[in-house]
Formats: structure tokens, sequence, C-alpha cells
DNA sequence: CAAAAGGTTTAGCTTTGCCTAAACAAATTT
DNA sequence: AAATTTGTTTAGGCAAAGCTAAACCTTTTG
């Protein structure tokens, strides 16, 4: 497994995340990295030749195995600096993910490995996003968004989206950690806004725009 | 403070390296960073645009004031990285160096404050290298080499120059490490090799060019 | 002191990676 | 089915960094 650059490394980690394995348009992707569309398509070009993802003009581009597993691995990295940097050097969860995406590029297997130790080879990242394991298996993503629950469903915070400082701080304010627990009190039909219930009986409103991020698991 | 190009960062480093403050002439430059002349001519001129250096034409490259406190800055956190290296990860003292000249270009000024109180406020590295502080101050280089010290002295391993993973494990397979104390039993007139004693009293010789690269102070 | 040697700079070329504008293909609408 | 819109690719540029070869200063040496 040679190096790649870092720009490479980019496209396959924005590959990898909007499809997986499946096939990605070239206009998603060239917004998910932030470029026009013609750097694309010669970027992709590059990848091909290094036999990272195979190209059908016009159609899309797809990672190959080897694609994924290097997509799987800088994901590994990504989430356990993400770890690192709450865990350990008390970072908020909305301020890693920048820090993160510098530090995933840095090429060192050892550390990669003795990171996770250190970590105590965790599983799910501070926002609840399953680790990629140094065999390549994917941990399962946890939780379903909060629309999917009913009245009187008790259930427990797992896991939230990215969307932005903002939402995070919000998340803040109202006191919303992985591992909080809820009631739903009630769901609005007319803008689909949830009050929940949390332990200490204090009620509140989500909006749409912040539970549809939040997932959770019944409990 | 802007942000600079790994590039750049490298350049800045090299010539603090060699020079600290004072000029440094193109050739050695050349041979720090691992390029030809012609591209260290260029890349000086980039460096001068920014008001990182001063060049004098066919004389020589000097930092300013601004280009010596990005330079320590650069130290620090590369020093840093190699304290976590070792004292977190469990590295050896002999692995840090390419690792953490990645990790040294990770920007975030937050990250390097949080990290240094993680380790405890370290004011050397795990060879004995001065750690620069975040207000510019650089704390002592400590010891002085081996040669310098006479029969009987008694001193303390403060600090060792980077000669080398081989230079590593021999001081390993020593049992040599900083703190590590001896006393000088004898000085051989012939090729300068030292031998020393052990607390253990184990009796060893160190060649010329292990101790030269040895540093310690009387205890 | 002139000439050779050594180090430095300029000139011109390469690659990576991005851009805009124009050409081209596909999908959607009329 | 033709026309318009949308998305993709090609063509041509630009900047950062590196290289080689040639030109050009300094310094050293005969």
């Amino acid at each position: 497994m040679k190096t790649h650059s870092e720009s490479e490394e980019n496209y396959i980690k924005a590959l990898y995340h909007l499809g997986g394995e499946s096939t990605v348009g070239n206009g998603a992707l060239a917004q998910r990295v932030g470029a026009k569309g013609s750097s694309v398509t010669q970027a992709v070009k590059r990848l091909a030749v290094k036999g990272l993802v195979e190209v059908i003009p016009y159609k899309g581009v797809k990672l190959t195995a080897q694609g994924v597993a290097i997509a799987k691995h800088i994901l590994r990295k990504h989430r356990l600096w993400e770890t690192f940097l709450v865990e350990k050097l008390g970072f908020g969860w909305e301020e890693v993910h920048s820090v993160a995406e510098q530090l995933e590029h840095v090429q060192s297997p050892k550390m990669v490995e003795r990171l996770a130790e250190f970590l105590g080879s965790p599983i799910h990242d501070p926002h609840g996003d399953p680790i990629p394991q140094s065999d390549g298996a994917v941990p399962p993503t946890l939780g379903k968004p909060l629309q999917q629950f009913s009245m009187s469903d008790r259930l427990r915070v797992v896991r939230v989206e990215d969307a932005g400082p903002d939402f995070f701080t919000q998340l803040d304010t109202l006191k919303i950690q992985l591992g909080s627990e809820f009631t739903i009190e009630s769901i609005s039909s007319f803008d689909s806004s949830i009050q929940l219930k949390s332990n200490d009986d204090a009620l509140f409103w989500l909006s749409h725009s912040m539970s549809s991020n939040i997932y959770a698991i019944a409990v």
C-alpha cells in the first residue's frame, strides 16, 4: 500500500462517504471536495490510473476494492484522532473535525494501532460514528433519527450527524450528549417538531432540523 | 500568523536548525532540505516575498524575526509530538522523528497548547532537546559531550543527538537512557574511546562516535 | 592578476492540482 | 421528436515545487 497525496486521499474519502462501494456522479463528488467538475474529471483519471477507482465517462466513478480499503483506513484514522482530541485533550465535539482532517493524512500504521490501543480500542467516535477496525470490519452504524420514534418512546442518543457548529452549540445548551436518555412527550403534526422529557423531568422542544440529525435507540 | 505550505515550513525549520538567526548559505540549505540549489533559490525567493527571510544574492539567507518565531513554533510542535509518541504511545526514541515530521505540520494552535498540558508542559523532549515554549522562550540546551569529562567524573546523561537508528539501537543495548548515571572509568588516549561504569558496576566501552553524540551533566 | 573551481542564479521543462470557458452528451420538457 | 437544460469532459491557463543545463558571480589558486 503505497502512499497517496492529500488530494487523492480526500477524493477517496469523499467517494466512500457519498457512495460507499457504489457509483457516484461527478457533480456530487465535486461539491463534496469543494472543486469544480473539471478538476474532478482530472483527479479521478489520476486515481483510475492507480487502480483506486473505476470511471465510466458521463456515468460516474466507483471505488475499487483497493480504494475502499484505503477509504476505510483513512476514516479509521480520522475517527481515532477525533476520539483522541475529545477524550484526551478535552476538545468539544464541534471543534474536532477540521483538526482530524489534517491528522488523518499522517502516515504511520504503527501510530494508528498504538493510538487505538491508547484510546481503549474504541469502536465509535465522539459523534457516535463507527470506527473501521484494523482488519477492515466496520462496526454497525447505530440508531435511527428521532422522527422515527413515537409518543412515549424511551430512547438513548447514540449518534449525531455533523450539521455544523451551530448544531453542536444547540446540543450543548440543551445538554444533549451521547448516552443522554429521553422520553418523547409529544410530536407536533404541524412542523414535526418533537418535545422531549429528560431524566430530571425537564421538557423542551426540538425543531425538525435538529431532531433529524440526532440518532437514538429505544431503551 | 497565516498558514504556510509544508515546503515553506521545511525551509524555515532547516534555516533555523542551520543558522538560528544568522545567515546560511544556499548550498547548506539545499543539502538540509534535500533539494537542488536552484530549487532553493526559488523557494527562498517565495519566502522573502512573504517577509519570512532576507536574501542577499550570492551571499546567503537569514530568517527575519517573524521567520524565527515560526521556526520555534514548528520546533515546539515537533518536540511535543515526539514526547507524546514516546510517553503515551510507547514508541522508541529512534522511531519518532519521521512521524513527528508529519505531525508538526498540523495547524491548530489550540491543539498544541492542549497537547503540552496533556503531557505536563514538558521542557525537554525524549532526546533531551529543549521544547520552545508558547511565548517563544527556548529552555537551555543541556549537557556537554562525554569527551569533555575527565577520569572519575560522575555524570548523568541528559541529551543525545539524533545520529540515526543504529546509534539508538546501540544505546538501547547498552541500556543508556536519559537520566542514566555513570562514572568515567578510563579514557583511551589512542582512539578517545571511553570506559563507563554504571550504577550496578557494569563496565563497558563507548567508541568516540558513540560518545560524541551523548551529552551529560556532572552529578 | 588571470584562470580555474566552486557555488549561485537564471532559463526552461515537468508534475500535481486547481481554475474558466467552450464543447459535448444526457436527460427533461414541450 | 426537437429543444432546452443540466451535467461532464476537453482545452488551455496558472501557481507551487521540483529538476537539469547553462550562465554568471566569487573565491581560490597558479
